[in-house]
DNA sequence: GGAATCCCTGGGAGCGCTCCCAGGGAATAT
DNA sequence: ATATTCCCTGGGAGCGCTCCCAGGGATTCC
């Protein structure tokens, strides 16, 4: 349109270009400094000047330079998201993805800007890790899937920034926010004890995460409640992929269990195609009981009864501490435990039986 | 651990904090400048003052401030990867999962930092994007998942940032990377061709997004010229999902075609499940080519044939021309188009039919 | 009426860096 | 020997913002 323009002008987008607060200020006729008090929603404006500086704001599409303002406050607004190498598949797993969403939109509403961090392998994660984090750059760090004995989580507590952990990591002193793994277990295994069920058995996830642990202790835990001991021939671990919960199902099938508490969802479907191959019922021959409330547990067949966690809320809580901690408002550490919910279904049988008194 | 220390040094969290250019150039006995020109690598340092000053920076662990850098240079080194609203399931397709791989691996090893911009709804598009375009916080911004006449796509040509999109965008002078769409689905069409198929029909993608279309346009030309059209009744739209090939399938069935192109893997995957529940065998009855080339084409039964795109080396490109951009490399727009393969596998019939001509 | 108080507003300083220019010293030329 | 060149180095200026302090004007009080 206006090809004959001068380079410098085309080349920095027209109007709105590096505009600055004193620009704003002199077409308002005030200062800079009232311009940012405006901005800044401080007090000690008079209102039509407050109006004024704002319509010229919006008439320019004015924006302060972020890198200006960070330096002199020490703040960016960015926090970053740091998931460490080996989960390579990170995204495909529907709890990252509705993690990401919670954080994401979170992070949105509270004004940050979030910054994503893929370590593919130790050598960017050792390189890239303590740049980023020195760099002055972000206000925080979200971490996510760390396992245990983490290096990442060596580097944490010299507290060069704050920082919050999504789950429980195996150490201590961590600001973090986790689900209650073990309080869910324990009462997916009341539930079941409940329903009167003898030889119930365990498809645990990996006990090198701590969800992973916690839910076998948890459960283990709800087992003694009633009375019960987990029998060594009616456990076996997956690392929650449908395949090895399909795998687990198989090794479970010779000890007879009458009803399995499957650590994770998606171990639950692999389990119950397992069982449709075997011709075995469920719940009519075996119940079973899932954890993590995926949608796709409504629509099973049975529908799965399990343990629902609330992912994106975690998502959400850990910008909430991060900001928190970061405007002082808390001191680290803070842990937040984001309660689970037993949702009933038809797969561990509670719908078809005569009502049975639930322990706990 | 040292629970008596003095807050101001705990909360900065010790030695590293808030080094300058000035402490190290101190430290090391020369002047901010010289540190300065260490650190960026420019010429005229005598070899054994740059020894020195790089020793300082590696023992106190200094990393320059992104804030300052950026104030006074204009360039942040964050480029931004914005997903727009509508995608919600975006995380767990392999196509994003491995495009974002792509973009990050690409970013690390290029010395940026991606942000992520996650829009869940048009409100927060509309209001982050021009927050986030004209804060001059990112050197340039990868736009990803837009449908037709997408309100994003409207405000690029203003041109505040260097921006690449991956796939075609519906309109002209944006940069973008893209794969050949058409010249695959041709490919496919002639491959089918070749093999003698003579009733060819087509599963095709949303022909809103220009991947659809694309795809379609290059079937209906390579059939045309091997002097074929598309027969209305063999034609069936899905919208990418498994279960939408599963349907498309279902309907194309009566018109007995005797090969098919699905324009996506993962409803390839839902045909042959349809396929599969009417006998119809793969690819004695009917043959199938895809089109993605995701890793599950290589495992499933038969085997899929498919046109492979490359899709983390789209993500990779997208980040260089970038770059490109961003440091006046090259003049927008440019335009990358990437090449796709043709995987023969078993469904097509090609590996159990006498080798035939092919046609293109 | 003059002094004290308050509300608003403006401008200086400085965040940590890069860019640029000036200048000291060594090396080379006259 | 002095003049010219080059290499290397140091320091000033300034990026756009926030913080702080000072001060003008209106208001209130004695």
């Amino acid at each position: 349109m206006f090809g004959s323009a001068p380079k410098e002008l085309s080349r920095t987008g027209g109007l709105e270009a590096n505009l600055t607060l004193e620009d704003i200020g002199r077409l308002a006729g005030v200062s800079r400094s009232t311009v940012s008090r405006v901005i800044n929603d401080q007090a000690s404006v008079r209102p039509e000047v407050r109006e004024r500086v704002q319509d010229v704001i919006s008439r320019t599409g004015y924006t302060p330079n972020v890198a200006a303002r960070t330096l002199v406050s020490g703040r960016s607004g960015v926090i970053g998201l740091v998931i460490p190498s080996r989960v390579h598949r990170v995204f495909e797993d529907p709890y990252f993805s509705r993690l990401i969403q919670g954080i994401s939109t979170a992070s949105n509403r509270a004004g940050n800007i979030l910054s994503l961090f893929l370590f593919q392998d130790e050598a960017e994660e050792s390189e890239l890790y303590p740049r980023v984090v020195s760099s002055r750059f972000l206000d925080g760090l979200i971490l996510t899937a760390t396992r245990m004995a983490d290096p990442l989580l060596a580097r944490v507590p010299s507290g060069e920034i704050p920082i919050v952990m999504v789950g429980r990591p195996d150490v201590d002193g961590i600001s973090h926010v986790n689900v209650d793994n073990r309080g869910g277990a324990l009462q997916a295994a009341t539930h079941l004890c409940g329903l009167g069920y003898e030889r119930i058995g365990l498809i645990g996830a990996p006990v090198s995460t701590t969800a992973g642990l916690d839910r076998m202790n948890g459960f283990v835990e709800g087992l003694a409640i009633c009375g019960k001991a987990l029998l060594p021939e009616l456990r076996a671990d997956g690392d929650f992929s449908e395949k090895s919960g399909y795998a687990a199902m198989q090794q479970l099938i010779p000890g007879r269990p009458d009803a399995v508490f499957i650590a994770s969802d998606s171990m639950a479907f692999g389990a119950l195609q397992a069982l449709r191959e075997e011709g075995i019922a469920v719940p009519q021959d075996m119940a079973l009981v899932g954890f993590d409330g995926l949608p796709a547990s409504e629509n099973s067949v049975p529908t799965l009864t399990t343990i629902r966690q609330p992912v994106t809320q975690t998502g959400v809580r850990a910008v909430h501490l991060l900001n928190d901690l970061v405007n002082g408002l808390a001191a680290a550490p803070i842990i937040e435990i984001l309660p689970v919910e037993l949702v009933v279904r038809e797969s561990c049988g509670a719908l078809r039986l005569p009502a049975a008194t639930e322990v706990g």
